[in-house]
DNA sequence: TAAGCTGACTTTAGGTCTAAACTCTGAGGA
DNA sequence: TCCTCAGAGTTTAGACCTAAAGTCAGCTTA
């Protein structure tokens, strides 16, 4: 058998609500603490390098998804609030700010609030070219200690656990 | 060797920016994607059951954390930034909400800023007893699907992800 | 012993999200 | 033809955060 690995904050939260509250399950804490830590830790450095290149990680997310959905590259807000796990509400906000920086444009398309669809402009899509690259080059240094096969059982235990949780992850088909 | 997984959102992600910018380094999307997904659902969930409950997951976060940090369960503001993984401003602000509710109290302590401790109030300490069970129970039925060797093996992957991300979780200290 | 630095905390401005209320169009029934 | 409703999108109120600027007491140093 391996040495145990050196116990984290996590182990210490288990630990503390063990003492605290005997008697609760807190087996789920070492799975959903940690991927909570972990999201935070991404979410950080994803907005701190996109902040260096001038974007917020809310409008990069719409436009990589309208560039991901492929030709003929427009969306309706439903379809995007849809891809990107976000209220409609939300989606006109960020539609909204990318129209005053000129990424987006909207159809007004048919007279009311029907068929309305969202698209990217030219500099849109050379904003998703300037930045995209970069971004992913970043992350990938990110999870860069890990082994490749660490990082293939790690995503197949998440694609499992994911799976498992429901949700439009199901699908296969978010942003496409 | 055993079928291929079935394949989700995140791996057509991965193959459409593979489509759309050929050449860039898209596997760690597998990874970080899936972990920002979970940590989606999982906040999803906690906040519809916390309001449910009438708390909010930021103040039930403050006051976990002073619970957690056992007697005399006093921290400083700067203590409860680090370990709760915000900034210094978000924590005056969720005393001051907290104070508001009746739930924690603040040392007005030495004439300065400096010296400043809070503190969990019977009201606090009660809805934690109150809260926290309800919780776990909740989120351990989330992960239920997965086998409790999945569930260790998936732990396991995170901490040593986290351990070589860097940050607090490093020092097996939080919240103690 | 008084100026100035330092570290800790608070305040403020701005951005983002959700949930719920609101608006608007087109379709269907009487 | 007119009414009503369902669906899609928008607006608004409120929560929460970050980053940067502001405040304050105590220490340092001459």
């Amino acid at each position: 058998m391996a040495a145990e690995p050196p116990r984290d904050g996590a182990d210490a939260i288990q630990d503390a609500w063990r003492r605290e509250l005997p008697g609760v399950p807190v087996e789920s804490i070492g799975v959903i603490t940690r991927i909570w830590w972990a999201a935070k830790v991404f979410g950080d450095e994803r907005r701190r390098l996109l902040a260096t290149l001038g974007v917020d990680v809310a409008t990069l997310d719409l436009l990589s998804t309208l560039r991901r959905s492929g030709p003929p590259y427009r969306m309706s807000p439903g379809e995007l609030a849809d891809a990107c796990m976000v209220t409609r509400g939300a989606i006109t906000q960020r539609v909204e700010r990318g129209v005053r920086a000129g990424l987006v444009g909207r159809t007004a398309a048919g007279s009311g609030y029907h068929a309305r669809e969202v698209f990217l402009t030219d500099a849109g899509n050379a904003l998703l070219d300037r930045v995209v690259a970069d971004l992913l080059v970043a992350e990938d240094r990110l999870v860069g200690h890990l082994t490749p096969e660490r990082r293939e059982q790690l995503a197949d235990l998440l694609r499992e656990l994911l799976a498992g949780l429901g949700g439009p992850h199901l699908t296969g088909q978010v942003g496409d």
